[in-house]
DNA sequence: ACATCATACCTAGACGTGCTATGTATATAC
DNA sequence: GTATATACATAGCACGTCTAGGTATGATGT
């Protein structure tokens, strides 16, 4: 798919995903690639700066963790401005796909 | 707004534009203006760029004009790519929204 | 006359983010 | 012992949008 449509949503859905309890860095991309219907792959070269940049402005919180199997895996959670985040996000968005179905459904819809 | 959604969208909104009939840049940023509720401004630093690439790509055919009053008009009209490409865009814009919804409603929507 | 605004085009350079490619490391399966 | 899945990470590239600047004309206002 043309990724350059993707830009300045992978932060707002991982912000998503993240809105609905903990999670790391390789299950959220899964996630993302199964609600998508397989669309949005979310490379780890996109993926883990964009954790990293979350994190470092406030938005993520993150921990290290380790499971019986010997695995480590960093889980991220929402902090209050994270949620905050995910809320504006969420409308610029709305906002965003309305101005483009505006624009494809022509001057009709306008009146 | 977060400018960087619009990343890939610019050069399909001008397809769609043309696709209803031979304009040029000012307006063409001016129609973009209008039917998107006033969302998207359209820099020039980003719509003479991209006109200039679709024309590279063949997506366009441009011709100058002149009007009565001595100004200069570059006007563009899409060519049977042009018009192929914005069908393509159309496309790959339904199912990248449709993705973004799809993580936005959640697993709920999956069933 | 002179300023200002709208119209109309153009470009150089900065910026940011997603991608490719690569690297590390463990567990499981064959 | 080779491959695959899991799990994290980073360097450097690619490239479209923006900022900021430029040119030029016509209309409007004082």
């Amino acid at each position: 798919m043309e990724s350059r449509l993707l830009w300045g949503t992978v932060d707002m859905l991982i912000l998503e995903v993240l809105g609905r309890g903990a999670s790391y860095g390789y299950q959220i991309a899964r996630t993302v690639l199964s609600e998508s219907r397989g669309y949005f792959s979310l490379k780890e070269g996109s993926l883990y700066p964009a954790l990293h940049r979350l994190e470092r402005q406030k938005l993520l919180a993150a921990k290290w963790e380790e499971t019986d199997e010997g695995r480590r895996r960093k889980f991220y959670r929402l902090t209050p401005a994270g949620r905050r985040a995910l809320r504006a996000k969420r409308d610029q968005w709305e906002q965003f796909a309305a101005g483009v179905n505006g624009v494809l459904g022509g001057v009709r819809e306008l009146a």
